[in-house]
DNA sequence: CAGACGTGGTT
DNA sequence: TAACCAAGTCT
């Protein structure tokens, strides 16, 4: 859960699951459907497929892996969580490299080349931390340490180095240059695409809704019917082509959604009466189901609350 | 390597 | 506001 995602943001997630599937044989032996809802809008929602299909193999295999090589095998295990996992929970010295390493780790040894490309230098320097004793003999709490340092004094935009344990050895700190690493090469440009979704409930409250395709973008998750997304817009007699239900369409307005690779613009609209379901057009646009059975992502969440907020 | 893959908080 | 950043992984 917490790859690339705040503390603060996995808490309440972290918490449900762990009351929810207490042991890895109650996270394998429940439904993918059921995950993905708890997971809802905790975003890369590939993690939640990985980390079910992951409770899965481990639960078969009796036991969870311990060493890196194994662990890394594991599907959402990369080479940074399977080095948390085997320094963290099974005492193995190794560091682990997160964004917290990879910083603290540029300042130390003032690397000035850009990631990524600088990357495998970084990761060969934070293997030599592993020198020290404290990682050899304590390897969890080392590695808790450093993400400890990078996240409270070792921090992205001004470290406070006066109080930091390594000031003396930190070349960049010598250099004056600590708060310029590290380097990133160029972002490219966030695209805008565009979309149209249709909110339609009927008497007893549930939503038409339908399931996204298990892989890719938001994959598993459920959604409102409605267009594509694509880098042009929608005209409304276009876009209703691919409506659920035949005319008497309310507009509700346009919700801007921000990815980590393009914004997305989604034009909402809605039914304001609850409909009858034989109004519905084919079942290829869904079915009816209440919310809270439903794995909405932020996007959909926030289609939901414009028509919500229309309605009173 | 570059791009896909979410969302919320901070500057 | 736009940009940046967060305990990355997979293709």
């Amino acid at each position: 859960m917490l790859q690339q995602t705040t503390v603060q943001a996995v808490i309440p997630y972290f918490e449900r699951f762990l009351t929810d599937y207490p042991t890895v044989q109650a996270l394998a032996s429940a439904p993918l459907e059921d995950v993905l809802q708890r997971w809802a809008g905790l975003g890369y929602y590939a993690r939640a497929r990985n980390l079910h299909a992951c409770a899965q193999k481990i639960a078969e295999r009796g036991a969870f892996p311990q060493t890196v090589e194994e662990l890394q095998t594991l599907p959402g295990i990369g080479a940074y969580t399977a080095r948390a996992v085997a320094a963290i929970a099974f005492g193995v010295p190794v560091v682990p490299v997160d964004g917290n390493v990879e910083r603290v780790t540029a300042r130390l040894f003032a690397v000035e080349d850009p990631i990524p490309a600088a990357r495998p230098q970084l990761h060969r320097y934070a293997a030599t931390l592993n020198d020290d004793p404290i990682a050899q003999t304590r390897p969890s709490d080392f590695a808790q340490a450093l993400f400890d340092l990078g996240s409270s004094i070792c921090t992205p935009r001004s470290p406070t180095c006066l109080p930091c344990p390594w000031r003396t050895p930190c070349k960049a700190q010598a250099q004056g240059i600590a708060a310029t690493l590290p380097q990133r090469a160029p972002k490219t440009a966030r695209p805008t695409r565009y979309g149209v979704h249709f909110i339609v409930a009927d008497h007893q409250g549930q939503f038409l809704l339908r399931q996204r395709p298990t892989k890719g973008l938001l994959g598993g998750m459920d959604e409102f019917p409605g267009t594509e997304w694509r880098s042009t817009s929608w005209s409304a007699e276009e876009a209703f082509h691919h409506a659920p239900a035949l005319s008497n369409w309310t507009l509700y307005g346009e919700v801007t959604h921000i990815f980590s690779h393009f914004t997305l613009k989604v034009t909402v609209y809605g039914t304001p009466l609850p409909r009858n379901r034989n109004q519905v057009i084919d079942t290829e646009f869904g079915t009816f189901r209440l919310l809270k059975t439903a794995a909405l992502p932020g996007i959909m969440t926030k289609c939901l609350k414009l028509y919500k907020t229309s309605a009173e």
